[in-house]
DNA sequence: AAAATTATTTAGATTTGTCTAAAAATATTT
DNA sequence: AAATATTTTTAGACAAATCTAAATAATTTT
């Protein structure tokens, strides 16, 4: 099954939005890709009669299992090439998304093994996200530091990193407790202070401190 | 000036096939490129308004000093992509090609530099073409067809004229690669082939056609 | 030099992936 | 539940890169 640059990119954005919710909106897809909604129902139509997803007209698309499959090896050669541009060629984790979304869409599989081989089999790119293997099998990442935590990724509050008063009485105040179901909305380098969107409430600011105190699971 | 994949594939083969004669053909490049005329001719009046031709209807085509530049750098990406393959990933000298077609249209400059330090800036790749550097520079081969050689003359294996996969094959059946010593024992009118001796083993013959795809240097 | 052959270009069609504008379906508000 | 707003799809157009078939230019043969 041989698919262009841009059917790829679809089944990727697919594979991200519904991480979150499932199914994935044509409006969601336009938005993430850059394109107009006319354009993804094009595509969806297209991609549905290579068997690659489950769309329902007005309904939202889902991958089907096929999809899902091709999804991860586009997610594995990313993630092995951004390893690559800053283990091996010296890039900084945060120069190597653009140039990594060109590699992904290199189609030699045996070049993608042959590259897994030579890095060492990473578990996980310079970014803290799993890499699937040459099965398609990813480890589901359970919990991580709220400071590692990607922007724009849902996560649910599951542990503390401490039982201090002084950080209880802290997350008492701002009411996050486990369970509570919050969003990165972006990450200041000058104090690693995070914003973060707590589901159903506003924008607040977390510090360096606490954000390391707070472990999520995505969701 | 950002070209697509396909524009690309007609500047390098413009470039590769203005080696031999300056200028280059409508039929030739049609044949290189497994297109029709008509196509190329379509091709070349949209990289002549580029400025990356020069290119006279009905009289062939040569590139610009621009042109050039650009094939140098898709060259070089080419050799680089290859030398990263096989000293890097172990592939085979013989099964770097066709990866190394769809590696060399990655488009970040910062890439290919940070590529060629981490092999050690190589002169030439595992063919034992010459890789141009950053500046778009290519060291001349002082090589010389196996056809031209004289008898009795010690020559080193030190390119091959084309990638095909058929000729790969016989080079490894023949076990002859880049850096094999040989030496012409003689030449036969009748049909130009070659009897030769590879140093270190017999004496093989040596068709005219696979003696034309191979470039020697003498020692 | 005229005829025949070959090479090249032009004209018009096709596919892919995109777009805008309008229509239809769904969701929300009153 | 009717009206309004939003989302999604349909219809028709466009640019890129290709194709086939026909026309034209260049070359070779007789």
């Amino acid at each position: 099954m041989h698919l262009t640059v841009s059917e790829e990119n679809y089944i990727k954005a697919i594979f991200h939005l519904q991480e979150a919710d499932g199914t994935v909106s044509t409006n969601q897809l336009a938005a993430n890709i850059h394109t107009k909604p006319a354009s993804v129902t094009d595509m969806l139509k297209k991609l549905t009669s290579k068997r690659l997803l489950l769309y329902k007209p007005y309904q939202g698309v889902r991958l089907s299992s096929e999809g899902r499959k091709l999804a991860l090896e586009i997610v594995r050669k990313h993630r092995l090439w951004e390893s690559f541009l800053v283990d091996k060629l010296q890039f900084g984790w945060d120069e190597v998304h653009e140039v990594a979304e060109e590699l992904e869409h290199i189609s030699s599989k045996k070049l993608v093994d042959k590259l897994d081989q030579f890095l060492g089999n990473p578990r996980f790119d310079p970014h803290g996200d799993p890499i699937p293997d040459s099965n398609g099998v990813m480890i589901a990442l359970r919990q991580v530091n709220l400071l590692d935590l990607k922007p724009h990724t849902k996560a649910e509050v599951c542990s503390v990193g401490s039982q201090s008063p002084e950080l209880l009485e802290l997350l008492k105040h701002k009411q996050i407790l486990i369970g509570t179901r919050l969003e990165v909305q972006c990450k200041f380098e000058f104090d690693h202070s995070l914003e973060i969107q707590l589901e159903g409430r506003g924008n607040i600011t977390i510090s360096q401190q606490l954000a390391q105190a707070l472990f999520v699971k995505t969701i």
